[in-house]
DNA sequence: CTTGAACCTACAGTGGCTGTAGCTCCTATC
DNA sequence: GATAGGAGCTACAGCCACTGTAGGTTCAAG
């Protein structure tokens, strides 16, 4: 059943990941190259779908694609231990709970500045002298620990 | 006082950013050009220290070199009312909380997965099985909102 | 005068895509 | 069967904020 061969579209639709990516993935591969059809368009099965879905709901969930490798390849073996897949997951989970300290941090010092900031003029600005003299800070962000990383989307 | 002419090497001890990203800002415009010795070296006053400083004070904070730039740019005309400064670290405050949001789910159900994995075979892993399938996590993570980014140093 | 650390330029690489240019292909309608 | 236009194809450049490398030059101490 379902021997449908999605086009590269259908599974974009279907998955939410977008045309290019797909094609990146397949270039990097995380996707197994697909089969084509006769004028040269990618054609997919149920697997690819499958692999797809686990694919994006990883990266959701913030996984680097190096990560997600390695959980695709143990995924394959089902009679490995998953001491592996957990370690990958723990390790993953620490580097989220580092950034949430380092953006707790980033987000206290900056409330700090803007509600000392009484809106007048630059020259008093709260926020530009705050930037010019990091011991007018409360805390000790940065110094290469964490730091910040910009956003997706 | 201080007349020193600072090598390109003092000013990264100095300021804690590093030789090559000094010289990456001046590319970009973001550090006045220096002069230069008889022999073609860098050569920084008072005003590049305290501008570097600036600079890597508000990237500790997490904003962008394109803020940096704005904010340095206000820092210049300090007759000018700080509503643009205000405006600037409000939106970084706003991109910080919407991270911490987006962190705070992916660490719940991150830790959700953990905690279900029993440790035996990958066949039975929580954490694969979470993978494979959305419906079994407790939020909706992701969805191409604000999505996760990856990390510095 | 010699050594070697620090400096110089120019450029490639990182991660994870995204966007563009310039084609070809597929399908629906006339 | 012709045509239009949406979807597909490849190849490559660009994004951010650096970081690293290669291969050369300059500077300061001994």
């Amino acid at each position: 059943m379902t021997a449908a061969q999605l086009s590269i579209g259908d599974l974009a639709r279907d998955s939410g990941v977008k045309v290019q990516t797909i094609r990146y993935y397949e270039t990097i591969g995380l996707l197994p190259v697909a089969e084509r059809s006769a004028g040269n368009q990618r054609r997919y099965s149920e697997a690819h779908r499958e692999r797809l879905r686990f694919l994006r709901h990883a990266r959701e969930l913030g996984f680097t694609l190096d990560q997600i490798r390695s959980l695709l390849s143990l995924s394959e073996s089902p009679d490995m231990p998953c001491e592996q897949a957990d370690r990958i997951a723990r390790e993953h989970l620490e580097t989220v709970e580092q950034r949430l300290e380092r953006l707790k941090t980033l987000q206290t010092e900056l409330q700090r500045m803007l509600r000392q900031c009484a809106g007048g003029k630059v020259e008093d600005c709260r926020v530009i002298e705050v930037l010019s003299d990091h011991t007018l800070c409360a805390t000790e962000h940065g110094h290469r620990e964490v730091a910040e990383t910009p956003a997706e989307t």
